[in-house]
RNA sequence: CGGGCUGUAGCGCAGCUUGGUAGCGCGCCUCGUUCGGGACGAGGAGGUCCCGGGUUCAAAUCCCGGCAGCCCGACCA
């Protein structure tokens, strides 16, 4: 591609809205507009790192088994009236965007879990058809609240989505491992460190998911991480262990309830009793939710400490809470629970330390002093239900846990019959003779935020350094005042079809530009290589070369040819 | 969805307090001189001052109402 005749315009300051440095560059350097708020015009050099990225994810899930079709961006709402899903929509949960057409209202998709299950159920009627994995490269949908990061977090985005049919759990589960691996092929081919998680613990269903984190500075998420055993999981997931507890005094002494009027948070009862050295560490949060069949039940971790519900459950807003005769709003507590049939799970910590607690009463204007849980309060159940924060204890090693920032890349689920028992026609005839509901699997990667990933983990002040698996051009021949040296024009010319016929990619900079302005858009373009021909290589027969990722730099003779430059 | 801030030339900004019809840098066009790390001189083009209403002889500026964008938080299937 010749310089001079390519749509670029390059910018010498931040545009004023840029919250990120590989934002900016992507920006300044031409690759991107933004039309509007998370909508993203990708001009001609963008849109050649979006193909090189599409291409090596369609590499790796051609050779993973799977087959690439292409479903509309539109659907009907109807089918997600199948799925339920149509219900949430408008809501943060997902934030779909529905146009108004002659045949009713249409969905922007957000997703295709509903399409691609109408679509294959459709077309598989044997078990004979399965397994089978499809997947698509397409523009998804979002009405996101608040775009960050360029092409991070954006409304319209590239997405490669991919979905797994399978006869059988175990079949599923072989789909997952293979998609889960070609992932990670894909990851290594563009560039990018990425550390699959564990997205959501086993614990509540069999609903298996990894998240694929690329550590980073404009994370909007972390993960905990063990450097010692590897254990790594998402926040929402990631449990911790106790360790260091003391031995048990052996005269504790017994609960006693202390009235404490007026007294309703945390922080109010740590000041209440400040005088007997009382911190949020003595005491115990204690919280309403209800569980996955929709019981009430009270939560209880330390104090100083975040719960994390499990998957499924809710919190009981203050509202709900004065239909429980047994629960107040600023008391609640370990004991009498069980009188009041309410079930209690309780953290670990509140179990392997002898305590005791201080607590709510559950009783209006009172708390409990020295609660023993396990002697005052036995819990129905107990269990990991703290966000973990750096320093705690890796559950598989006890080492201390580090809290990684990072973007999530990718996704992947076990879906199981969420949908196909949900959606008509998601069946097939098993070998036996009966209809069984399709196992799935989804996948999905976006592939316009890795372009925003991608800049953001590989730049410098200067500008882009691609890794060549995804630059736009291999080479960026830049020539040095060829406009008034004819034999240095005839020469530039020549060697740029050289190249071309070597395989090269190239982007050629014959434009009538002062040195300086040349070499500093090199570098905030980002080719890998960068060749110099200048009058002085001319008369020596040579061509400079530049590596664009560690400035090392060399010659090589003019006539090519320039295997080595790979 | 709460809180804060900002909308002025392609980009980055000043002007607004104290109303008098718009300016700087970069970029862009022309000519000349330059030419190995963002050259210099001369000349030039380019603006519904976000939109609508109001006050006023007069509004980028003051008032009211919208819209858009950004930041912090919430949220993120």
């Amino acid at each position: 591609m010749r310089m001079s005749q390519l749509l670029l315009r390059t910018l010498r300051e931040d545009p004023a809205d840029t919250d990120s440095q590989g934002y900016a560059l992507l920006v300044r350097a031409g690759y991107v507009r933004r039309l509007s708020s998370g909508v993203y015009t990708f001009l001609p050099l963008g849109l050649k790192v979006l193909h090189r990225v599409e291409a090596i994810v369609r590499r790796e899930l051609d050779r993973a088994g799977m087959q690439e079709m292409l479903m509309p961006a539109l659907s009907p709402i109807e089918l997600w009236d199948q799925s339920g899903r149509s219900a949430r929509f408008g809501t943060d949960a997902l934030p779909a965007l529905t146009v108004e057409g002659r045949g009713g209202t249409y969905v922007l998709g957000p997703t295709h879990e509903e399409v691609v299950t109408a679509t294959v159920g459709q077309e598989v009627e044997s078990y004979r058809q399965l397994p089978v994995t499809v997947y698509q490269i397409q523009s998804k949908f979002r009405d996101e609240a608040r775009p960050r990061y360029g092409l991070v977090r954006t409304k319209e985005l590239v997405m490669c989505d991919a979905y797994s049919f399978d006869r059988n759990p175990e079949g599923m589960q072989v789909s997952y491992e293979r998609a889960v691996a070609a992932y990670l092929e894909i990851f290594q081919a563009v560039g990018l460190n990425v550390t699959p998680v564990v997205a959501q613990s086993g614990a509540i269903g069999g609903d298996v998911n990894h998240e694929f984190m690329v550590p980073s500075v404009i994370g909007e998420d972390h993960f905990a991480s063990c450097g010692s055993c590897g254990y790594h999981a998402n926040t929402e997931a990631a449990e911790r262990q106790i360790v260091g507890v003391s031995p048990a005094p052996s005269d504790l002494p017994e609960r006693r309830s202390v009235a404490t009027p007026g007294v309703a948070t945390m922080e109010e009862v740590v000041a209440h009793f400040a005088a007997e050295g009382i911190s949020l560490k003595e005491m115990v949060k204690a919280i309403a939710a209800t569980n996955a069949e929709g019981d009430v039940v009270v939560i209880a971790v330390r104090g100083d400490r975040e719960v994390r519900l499990p998957h499924g459950w809710d919190l009981v807003d203050d509202e709900a809470l004065k239909a429980h005769p047994g629960l107040h709003k600023g008391s609640i507590g370990l004991v009498g629970l069980n009188e009041a049939g309410i079930s209690l799970v309780v953290d670990h910590e509140l179990v392997a330390r002898t305590g005791p607690w201080l607590c709510g009463a559950n009783a209006p204007d009172s708390h409990d002093e020295f609660v023993v849980v396990g002697r005052d309060a036995i819990p129905d159940a107990v269990g990991s239900f703290v966000v973990v924060e750096a320093g705690d204890a890796c559950p598989i090693c006890a080492n201390p846990l580090e809290l990684v920032r990072s973007v999530e890349a990718a996704h992947t689920f076990q879906l199981g019959l969420q949908y196909s028992t949900k959606m008509t026609g998601a069946s097939f005839l098993d070998e036996d003779g009966t209809e069984q509901p399709l196992w799935m699997g989804c996948y999905g990667i976006g592939v316009s935020r890795l372009l925003g990933v991608l800049a953001e983990a590989h730049h410098d002040d200067k500008g882009l350094m691609w890794p060549k698996e995804v630059a736009p051009f291999d080479v960026h021949l830049v020539t040095l005042g060829a406009n008034r040296n004819p034999a240095l024009e005839e020469a530039g010319d020549a060697l740029y079809s050289q190249l071309l016929r070597e395989g090269f990619s190239v982007l050629y900079d014959d434009r009538d530009g002062s040195p300086g302005v040349k070499f500093a858009d090199a570098d905030l373009l980002g080719v890998p290589i960068r060749l110099v021909l200048g009058g002085k290589g001319l008369e020596r027969g040579i061509v400079e070369w530049r590596r664009r990722r560690d400035d090392t730099e060399g010659e090589v003779a003019l006539s090519g040819p320039f295997t080595d430059l790979r």
